[in-house]
DNA sequence: GACCTGCTGCGGTTTG
């Protein structure tokens, strides 16, 4: 064994001989070294299944057995963003610590209240919690931080690049530096991830005051053989005899994929219904076992831990078709091959979805992507003839394997999760002064786009009396106030992200998970739910309950969802390749066939940037994402123009009462200001946003979702 | 034109 090996103490180095290990990896010697040499914060990527945990662990546990501190508190602390994520490293940990004497203490919303208590009592070890958890930590147990956390080392933050940019992730941030300053001094934070897109912004994430000294281990080896193939499909066509396009797809996944452990992301829940439904006919006709089984987050715990066990176990051939919950982190073994079907949304989710395949030595990593376009008709629209969603999976494809993903947007305010840390330090503290509580989420938190002037309106409009989320104290200090009273003594206040209402599903007393109330059903409706079909027999409105009985055909049902955001840069590649001509070799025949028709549709346009389509309707051609995108349609349609968004392109109608569009753009971009807010487009997008007014609102959106700084530049190419 | 994530305290009952 190694140089590395030999600076563990005792039982890890015991430890590691039962497990059998020949010896370290680089990525767990370097890491071991930086850990031991310095007290530098560190950012470790390595690929799924590098060996990040241990990496990380191995060393910090050897400090911890080594120089027993004095004092109660827990040693080190692990913040993880799944419940099974946090059940399955602390049963891996407690292997590595029990002989040791070591407590591994897992705390979430499933763990016994008893469990709990006892680390309370008597905290030591190793804590792994979610934010939720710790947040309220904070809220009932403010006074006891101090004990809990006074002798703490260090903190490890696991799926780092989940928690970039999320709201999630600004309140793991606020509750990290919260710890410090009741603390008094700093903790080493070392962030682990598969999947960083920039190592610079993910160093200012964890250590905002000193990026530049966090250190970076990566894993040099680097990732396996990539294979991919596309397959096109056409759908509409005229002839009736022609099969469905889905049921071509389903068909091929259904002769390549059988025998085999596969992920398919369908893209929706509503698609991983429809296609689990029409794989497990194929399974059924060819008289084989069932090996395709749907995974999303609507369907019961109990489905998806079968599923999840199927996969792991690696006995039965097992196919999941599903959405990102098979995306994220727990440890499901390796799968033959990961299938897309339509383009995604992120180069970072393709890339994370990727490395559930080809994890064994030796093994290619196998994309599979699906698209299909639609049949053209004379009349059809550009839109339809330059084959977006084609030309974007091949944009995705090419980043990804030249290694870019989105980084994350750091001038985000995130006005709702600040309103949420405001009433969290009110209930930690029982009260605070709005200078203080400025200093500790702006100006040391992680709040820093948020100016004096800014936060002094976020209290007022909380403030508010007809609001009464907090109110002020004679002496200045800032009180809960009676709806802030309410919010925060109920548990749902932990989590920052909103959840709608849903129905439960019953088979008997059989629990097949949730639907969304918008759903409208009625007795004798039919269903496809959980890969199988159903007719209603009841529903209790009061107490949200569907019951089902099985049935012979059905529909998929509705479960709502917002548009994605496309990154600048995507959509910038999409125009590189229909400019291109150049055909990937990972092509399938019809699919190359549908690019070159894209191609030529896309000749045609020109290098204009403004296509009069008739006399009161155009195409603009952004070239940008979904953020430029969207600016640009508020502007148009805050003077009353209709406008369809696609990748790179707006669709305009005007009509008699609006502007001349070319003079309208040519203003805007000679600097005239426009009010992108004046036909009141409906901003509240996070949980706390219904407190806020709509200025403060129209500042968030400004800051993530709208870019008003590219507007005038975006214009002046437009009318070039 | 999409997906995902999370949750306390207390009272009652059972068990050792």
């Amino acid at each position: 064994m190694s140089m590395a090996f030999d600076r563990l103490s005792r039982p890890v180095q015991k430890w590691i001989r039962a497990q059998g290990w020949t010896g370290l990896r680089p990525l767990q010697a370097d890491t071991i070294g930086a850990i031991m040499d310095g007290t530098a914060d560190l950012v470790v990527t390595a690929s799924t299944a590098g060996g990040k945990t241990e990496a990380a662990f191995l060393p910090l546990i050897s400090q911890v057995l080594d120089d027993p501190r004095a004092g109660a508190g827990f040693d080190l602390l692990y913040l993880g963003p799944l419940k099974a994520l946090i059940t399955d490293q602390a049963r891996r940990l407690d292997d590595i610590c029990h002989e040791a004497g070591l407590p591994v203490v897992p705390w979430h919303g499933d763990i016994a209240g008893s469990t709990k208590a006892k680390a309370l009592k008597d905290p030591r070890g190793i804590l792994l919690i979610t934010p939720e958890s710790l947040e309220a930590l904070f809220v009932r147990r403010g006074n006891e931080v101090p004990r809990l956390f006074g002798a703490l080392r260090a903190v490890v933050i696991d799926e780092l690049h989940s928690v970039l940019d999320s709201e999630r992730g600004v309140q793991m941030r606020s509750l990290l530096n919260r710890i410090e300053r009741r603390l008094g001094r700093p903790l080493r934070r070392i962030g682990l991830s598969a999947t960083l897109g920039d190592i610079g912004l993910a160093c200012a994430y964890l250590r905002p005051d000193y990026p530049g000294a966090v250190g970076h281990i990566a894993a040099t080896s680097g990732g396996s053989e990539l294979r991919v193939q596309l397959c096109g499909y056409v759908a509409g066509g005229p002839d009736p005899d022609e099969p469905a396009a889905a049921d071509l797809v389903a068909t091929h996944l259904f002769q390549r994929l059988r025998g085999s452990s596969n992920l398919v992301f369908a893209g929706s829940r509503e698609r991983v219904e429809i296609y689990a439904d029409k794989l497990r006919q194929l399974c059924d006709a060819a008289g084989l076992p069932q090996e395709f089984h749907a995974h999303h987050a609507s369907l019961s715990r109990e489905h998806r831990d079968f599923v999840e066990r199927r996969l792991k176990d690696g006995r039965l051939p097992t196919t999941a078709i599903c959405t990102s919950t098979l995306e994220l982190g727990i440890d499901i073994g390796d799968v033959t091959c990961v299938a897309q079907i339509g383009a995604p949304f992120s180069v970072a989710s393709l890339r994370q979805r990727l490395g559930r395949s080809g994890r064994r030595a030796g093994q290619p990593a196998i994309l599979r992507q699906y698209v299909i376009e639609a049949w053209l008709r004379p009349d059809a629209n550009l839109a339809d003839r330059l084959r977006l969603d084609l030309v974007r999976a091949i944009a995705m494809i090419d980043l990804l394997i030249e290694g870019w993903c989105e980084p994350p947007a750091p001038q985000a305010l995130h006005l709702s999760t600040l309103v949420h840390q405001v009433l969290s330090v009110i209930a930690e503290r029982g009260g605070a002064t709005a200078a203080d509580l400025h200093r500790l989420l702006c100006r040391e938190g992680p709040f820093r786009s948020v100016d004096a002037p800014l936060f002094q309106q976020v209290l007022r409009a909380i403030g508010r009396p007809d609001t009464g989320l907090i109110e002020q104290s004679g002496n200045g200090l800032l009180l809960m106030g009676r709806l802030g009273e309410k919010l925060v003594e109920h548990y749902s206040f932990y989590a920052v992200f909103q959840t709608p209402e849903e129905y439960s599903l019953l088979n008997g007393t059989e629990k097949l998970g949730t639907l969304p109330v918008e759903n409208i059903l009625a007795p004798g409706a039919l269903l496809i739910f959980s890969g199988r079909r159903w007719q209603v027999k009841e529903i209790h409105a009061e107490s949200r309950v569907i019951v089902v009985e099985p049935a012979k055909a059905g529909v998929p049902p509705s479960f709502g969802g917002n548009a994605g955001i496309i990154h600048d840069r995507v959509v910038e590649r999409m125009f590189r390749i229909l400019g291109d001509r150049a055909v990937p070799a990972y092509l399938e025949p019809l699919a190359a066939a549908l690019l070159e028709q894209a191609r030529s549709s896309f000749a045609t346009l020109g290098s204009g940037r403004i296509c009069e389509l008739s006399p009161q309707a155009f195409l603009l051609v952004t070239r940008r994402g979904t953020v430029a995108s969207t600016t640009l349609a508020l502007a148009l349609q805050s003077v009353g123009f209709r406008v369809q968004p696609y990748d790179g392109f707006l669709e305009v109608l005007g009509t008699d009462s609006t502007p001349a569009l070319r003079a309208f753009l040519t203003r805007i971009a000679q600097g005239d200001s426009v009010d992108l807010f004046a036909h009141d487009p409906p901003l509240q997008f996070e949980k706390f946003h219904v407190f806020l007014t709509r200025s403060l609102l129209q500042h968030d959106a400004l800051s993530s979702r709208v870019d008003l700084s590219a507007l005038a530049m975006l214009c002046k190419e437009l009318t070039a």
